[in-house]
DNA sequence: ACAGTATTTATCCAACGGGTTAATTTCTCC
DNA sequence: GGAGAAATTAACCCGTTGGATAAATACTGT
């Protein structure tokens, strides 16, 4: 009896319903975007109450920025746990593309995110001194790598390391990011794992090609029967 | 007298209207997206009465599959217009390289139209057997001169059709796409004139150096004095 | 045990937004 | 020149949505 009364209505969890809610948050905002989502969705995914979401973050545009926020947070800090810089240069540039490739593919909302932000023009991330401040470390990686293999001959010619910073993201983002459409345009699945696979190698295949020179293995798959298979393999 | 009566209240003009009410329709979707654009804001852009838009296209989803549908019908025949297989393997795709990033940059709004679609999963391109039917030329003349390269001897290796044309319109598109939030992060403009030149040179260069083998002029700019300049040049 | 504060619930509402109804005006063709 | 069809306008409807208010409940320190 003293227990059923102690069965309370709810209990108090202050950072933990901040929790649920930025999580809901981002569930919403990366399945709808933002004018898209809906502050009462998010409070229900949340299992609160919709005062809930303001008093602990605040109304919807601040909650937008508190997901984009813990999203850079989070990919930075992942960046930062990984330890390239050592390996020998192509190595470190393929395992840089799989670090990508396999980041975007396990947190799909960070791209519906940041594809939600660019159609906003970065209105929100300007504001966000937080996330200006969080740089990435691979553009210094990058940059240290390239003049390695540069002066070891592994690699052919300096690059600029924010543009390969950018194509190597590119080329797993547009894949992924687009692939609702374009599985549409092309009639085949680009999300199977047999596709997966092969726009792995495609993309190591190309930019490690690209900076030594020499097709590498995976990007050589193509190449055997030189008259068809690979190249007639498509569409 | 009889002249200012003749000065009417309105016009008819059912294919102008029509045109208009497009137009003004790709405008705000393209810059809200479609949870986001207002459809009387549509008709106040396209100086019509709200009620024109479903006279003459439909409902909201039905004017948003319209715009679509155009974006991709005026980008094919863009493509189409276009005839590089018979040009030389390297300058065939350097040609395919610059009119993917020029038509990107001509028309942000398809870029922003196709960013929308894939956040809705390209639930409504599913839809549309018109766009089904409207192939790229591109796969097939991507397919004819990696064939011919590799067998002229001027590609080291051959490459799925697909994933190449992917992969071009990635470097562009992500690049384009996402220079709002890159921007922020990198603390420059991504779009200014000479941001834009080095990012053509820079995709060029990619490409091309991973299929022939060689890195081509435009890539080796950061080449010449190789402990810093291209190197060092950038952030 | 109780006062004071932090957290949560239960309602409410004014503005907005997509869509509709019905009346009005212009055009066409006989 | 007028009847019928096509195009356009004006006004309204009504569910939704972000946000606000106020009351209730749980926790904390004393």
């Amino acid at each position: 009896m003293a227990k059923a009364k102690r069965t309370l209505k709810w209990q108090r969890d202050p950072e933990g319903m901040r929790l649920r809610i930025l999580e809901a948050a981002k569930q919403e905002f990366s399945a709808h975007g933002l004018a898209g989502a809906r502050v009462d969705r998010i409070a229900a995914k949340a299992g609160a109450n919709k005062r809930m979401l303001y008093y602990h973050v605040g109304n919807k545009d601040e909650l937008y920025l508190a997901v984009l926020e813990g999203a850079y947070d989070k990919i930075r800090s992942e960046e930062r746990g990984l330890d390239l810089e050592h390996l020998d240069p192509p190595e470190a540039i393929r395992r840089l593309i799989e670090f990508t490739w396999n980041y975007f593919l396990r947190n799909p909302e960070f791209l519906s995110l940041l594809q939600t932000e660019n159609l906003a023009r970065a209105k929100h991330l300007k504001k966000s001194t937080k996330v200006k401040s969080m740089h990435s470390p691979f553009v210094e990686m990058i940059r240290t790598v390239v003049r390695r293999g540069v002066d070891s001959g592994d690699f052919q010619v300096a690059v600029d390391p924010v543009q390969l910073y950018i194509s190597i993201a590119a080329l797993s983002f547009f894949y992924l990011s687009n692939s609702a459409t374009l599985s549409v345009i092309f009639g085949r699945d680009l999300l199977d794992k047999k596709a997966k696979d092969e726009r792995l190698a495609h993309m190591s295949g190309l930019v490690l090609a690209a900076l030594t020179g020499k097709s590498v293995a995976l990007f050589e798959i193509a190449k055997a029967p030189k008259q068809r298979s690979a190249v007639a393999q498509t569409v």
